[in-house]
DNA sequence: CGGCGTTTTGAGATATCTCAATGGGAGTGG
DNA sequence: CCACTCCCATTGAGATATCTCAAAACGCCG
């Protein structure tokens, strides 16, 4: 398996010039890819080219074992940096789950200008840092949690990531195959804990099950264990 | 629970003087402090005053819920950093699991040197990066794999990473808890898999428990899946 | 030698998985 | 516009890995 060619890259529109630092003017000049549902941005085992901002929909980071089993490690979302924090080829792979688009990013020139740019460099160490605080929270609850808790744990951290404020309603946005492997259930149970929450009055499915309804948000904590 | 109070720690010895870069430098100025089995280093909670490099024995880094379960994220053996990649107050708690001993670094000055010292701060950066990997593995062994896949691909890594090149030994310098709680087990299942692999002659148990002998290394490595 | 903390072992309970069938929605072609 | 298909989600029933509770054995230290 491996990533899409990449001549199905587009130029990205040109900023009008007032970028508010280095990241975002090379951000502003970088081509922009669009991916088809289970697309693949890079694989593990590729060369590491680019870093990778999504623009819109999930980019799903994920490493797989041997016999095919696999792990999500992270979904992105718009604004998230995917493919930093690595030397030589990816460690890991990175899949849309719905339509998405991404800016691409030269990694080797990105890192040249983090050695004389201390901010752009301090804010690459941030979100490496983030990223590693947001995957101890993640080990903790696949280590932990039951199902109903991961679950719950789940929809809360989708929510503080990607709700607007003060809304309720959350777009999956991925199948419930990409859920399971995040939280290292089957998509059996997490169909079925789903459907228990909405017995429970504290969700809601709606519009063929990608929009759920988060009813009763403070019981939902409760459940999750914070 | 608190971290024990600096008062007992102990001046460091000076280093001769060649040391060859500023991390050493400032670890040869650095006091060491001592720890009993189980005392912690420092709590979730606690400001975060220093940046630790262990020196002799095992620091578990670990993160618990609301209601006492306990998530061991990482092992910290010898010349492992701990505390990095943190801004405020820490998010995690790291306890000794048998006697050890840590040297102490003040982290604002660290990152004040950081600052100028590009070499200081790539190595942080390498570090940090290095963490994640690791965690990433971690979370990878706890979603997906089996009682027995988990224990086998502990001894590996443990055995990489801290058995003397061509020793077939390790010292598990934990208890099965210890074990259990990095693995998303319960101490009984992890004894009844530690037995079930010397059944197997994979491994062998000896003196109290504590030392384990990877009898088929291979193997193991089949156990575990890679 | 006695006591304490830990590990091992056993037996039964259970949460989650596996396998299988059903149902719904979106896209396609007649 | 209606079948047809494909993919995905849901639901059910039975299997099982792991957990829970309990007891016994071990090893260490005073």
């Amino acid at each position: 398996m491996l990533a899409a060619h990449p001549d199905e890259t587009v130029r990205g529109t040109r900023a009008p010039g007032q970028a508010s630092n280095s990241l975002d003017q090379r951000m502003a000049y970088a081509t922009v890819r669009r991916l088809r549902a289970k697309e693949h941005v890079f694989c593990e085992g590729d060369e590491r080219e680019h870093v990778f901002r999504v623009e819109e929909g999930v980019i799903a980071v994920y490493k797989t074992l041997p016999d095919g089993r696999r792990q999500i490690i992270d979904f992105a979302y718009p604004g998230d940096l995917i493919g930093l924090g690595v030397i030589g080829e990816h460690v890991l792979s990175a899949q849309a789950t719905v339509p998405s688009k991404v800016r691409c990013l030269a990694a080797a020139a990105l890192e040249r200008i983090a050695e004389t740019d201390a901010g752009l460099a301090l804010k690459l160490y941030k979100a490496v840092c983030q990223e590693l605080a947001a995957t101890r929270n993640l080990l903790v609850t696949v280590g932990q949690r039951s199902a109903i808790e991961r679950v719950a744990a789940f929809l809360i951290s989708l929510h503080r990531r990607t709700a607007a404020e003060g809304a309720a309603t959350i777009n999956l946005a991925m199948r419930r195959s990409d859920i399971a492997d995040l939280l290292g259930l089957t998509i059996e149970t997490v169909s079925r804990t789903l459907t228990k929450l909405r017995g429970m009055g504290v969700i809601d499915l709606e519009q063929g099950a990608t929009r759920v309804q988060l009813c009763d948000l403070p019981r939902l904590a409760e459940l999750a264990n914070e």
